[in-house]
DNA sequence: AAAACTTCGTTCGCACTGCGAAGAAACCAG
DNA sequence: CTGGTTTCTTCGCAGTGCGAACGAAGTTTT
């Protein structure tokens, strides 16, 4: 079990490892398939397929499940990949809440819970939420803790590669101290992963969402705060310190108003939910004086009212001048926009892409599809279950067996 | 030799072909390094070390260069690489001129030629110039065609993931029809990798300029177009459509002029070539009406001229801009900037960093180092050499050896 | 100067892997 | 029921990396 820096090379186990990986993630995707079908797309021998699914099979991770229709001869076993074989615990620390989602090894939520949590500056009591949740996730479904694979966290922060767990200084200052992964990794006695929430939101619309077959795809998670994540060559992309993705900070309009960071006319001071509230107040009626919350506005806009529409259109016209920078950068295939707001949908999308036609080259235009999230709210604490989910199908050791290596 | 699209498969041939790889990229990296050092570092057995160094050697790719010094016993043998096994072509395609380099095997120009041509109308006598300038660099080290790995070109245009060779019909839309690969490919007989032009300066700052050890890098291109290219993970990153880094169209002033493409205030309207030389016509003495060239506005911002200074400066804080979007956005370890104007260092570093401290995340600055090229007006050149150099460095087959294989 | 120790590199048998040929099993078509 | 087809397994083989043992070549100690 090398785990060495460089450590890139293969011994006999290490290339049984990498095509016993790459069998169980084309079952995965599959969700049936016969060896013969897995020997021909693989360009694998008949034999080795049958061996190492018969490996496969003696671990939980897959079964025979029945035969499938004959191409003219032998009807071919179909194996399936066990859904149910293990759970996931996904754990999302949004900005005013804790929200925790048991998941099986399809992104399916089996139960979840959620609460009330100042986390920004509340580490303990967030960490003491966190650690009921989970617990309660975990005796609602009778889960022993041998069958979860680990524990996936969204953090309201970037997070560096080099210390997952830790927050960010700048943004969590009381978080200082703190090490996420360290805790509660110690507390459930599972592998636990970090990262920042855009980014997960990402991952969960790879997996589950709008990115169809791996393609590059960009998250944006239009909320109290406005994060984007990127996910490069099926992977989570974090850039050099794991702040890549901060799209919220880009300047779009060089007169617009100050920003915490600091800065004048960032993305977020204009398009963040306060701000659009705070648009909603000055437009639409403000009965009683009560701000109208951001789920009035997606129902304003829904039955039609002026102001409410001409807020989405504003936000759409701001949004669209980062979108356009972004595909100019980085050309991703889909460009997925998330968070309540965006269930509005085509009424978002359609100044969206005209501000964003206005600003891009037709050429990055051309290949890109800007899209609406179509899951639910619980898309980031999946996208954290996801986490795990793909880190144990790329290296079968994750998933807790009993670790029957045929030399025991 | 399977080439597939899925297969990722390993068998004995590939697990040595795997290991070959990962010694013959040490070796070139390191230069000089024992049998036994390999192994330590690697943790491949002594014995495999050493079978698969015979195999290299064999090949003529690396050779045994005298004794180390003793840590305390038996003197190591040094295995050298042969920098001057083979060498590589590399083609510049500028907008007004071709370029064509001969490199051996660690990026140095053993000859060089270059011509004035119009590229962007003139498909078939670019094609004929490199072809021309191709031979001629061959002709003058007497190299025969056996010992070229291959060709690299740099292209002006994006470059399709999907049909390399192809020009962007947005950009050259004379290029229409044409395929400089397929053409290029069969006139020589070698293989031919195209990409584009900021792609590969990214790519040789990669390699043999600012990039240290890999990190991800940005470089961007100021010159008559505004480019970038991103290294993300030790390759180019060319988006979904091959154009991303296209950020010279970012659009940095909603009030600024026109651009060819159609939108308003894009970055390269406002510091590209064109738009500096007008600019220092109008503030520098104009002299005879003959506008100024690139090079005079550096040689006067370095003697002190306050004009050219000026011109500068308003360069880094509009660059600033965008980079500060870059920052956000991706977040690489660093960026040079590279083109003529770029020669002038710190007189740009100073606002341009000035300009994006005002505008990034604290977060994402900290991280990244912003620096100018130090690699001369080739260095597009020796980019396209070096993505075949990179390619043939992980697939060993690329070399043209005589394909000695044991089985012979 | 000789002996003891250290490091380097090679040799050889072993275990494991994937492959290919052969064969058994299961199914379809006539 | 027979011939052809597809599926899957069995078994011997070739190639690979590993580990132990060994010789080679230095350095350090006696």
């Amino acid at each position: 079990m090398k785990v060495g820096t460089a450590a890139l090379t293969v011994d006999a186990a290490g290339m049984r490892a990498q095509n016993s990986s790459l069998l169980l993630n084309m079952i995965w995707r599959e969700r049936q398939i016969s060896r013969a079908e897995i020997a021909r797309r693989t360009e694998l021998s008949p034999s080795t397929v049958s061996a190492i699914v018969a490996d496969l099979e003696h671990s939980g991770l897959v079964r025979s499940i029945g035969a499938g229709v004959s191409r003219g001869g032998r009807r071919p076993t179909l194996i399936g990949f066990r859904d149910d074989a293990f759970s996931i615990l996904g754990v999302e620390m949004g900005a005013t809440h804790v929200s925790v989602v048991l998941t099986d090894l399809r992104g399916r939520v089996r139960t979840h819970r959620s609460a009330a949590q100042q986390v920004r500056n509340d580490p303990e009591g967030t960490l003491k939420t966190v650690r009921t949740l989970v617990q309660e996730c975990l005796d609602a479904e009778r889960v022993p803790r041998r069958s979860v694979v680990g524990l996936g966290v969204a953090a309201p922060s970037p997070v560096h590669p080099s210390a997952p767990g830790k927050m960010s200084p700048l943004i969590l200052p009381a978080w200082r101290g703190y090490d996420v992964r360290e805790a509660l990794s110690t507390t459930f006695d599972l592998p636990v992963f970090v990262d920042n929430d855009a980014n997960l939101g990402a991952l969960s619309e790879c997996y589950w969402g709008a990115g169809t077959s791996g393609e590059d795809l960009t998250y944006i998670k239009l909320a109290t705060g406005i994060g984007s994540g990127h996910i490069i060559h099926g992977d989570v992309y974090r850039g050099a310190g794991g702040t890549a993705g901060e799209i919220g900070h880009i300047a779009v309009d060089s007169a617009g108003p100050p920003c915490l960071c600091g800065l004048r006319g960032c993305l977020v001071t204009l398009i963040g939910s306060g701000a659009l509230v705070e648009r909603a107040r000055e437009l639409m009626g403000t009965k009683g004086r009560k701000a109208p919350t951001i789920r009035e506005i997606v129902e304003g806009a829904r039955a039609g009212d002026p102001a409410a529409r001409q807020i989405i259109d504003g936000l759409g016209q701001y949004l669209g001048v980062a979108v356009a920078g972004l595909l100019n950068l980085l050309n991703p295939a889909i460009v997925v926009l998330g968070g309540e707001i965006s269930s509005v949908g085509d009424l978002l999308l359609d100044p969206l892409r005209a501000s964003v036609r206005k600003r891009a080259l037709s050429t990055s235009m051309a290949e890109t599809r800007i899209v609406t999230s179509a899951l639910g709210d619980k898309s980031i604490a999946v996208g954290a279950a996801t986490l795990v989910l793909q880190a144990a199908l790329r290296d079968r050791t994750l998933f807790p067996l009993q670790h029957v290596g045929k030399t025991a």
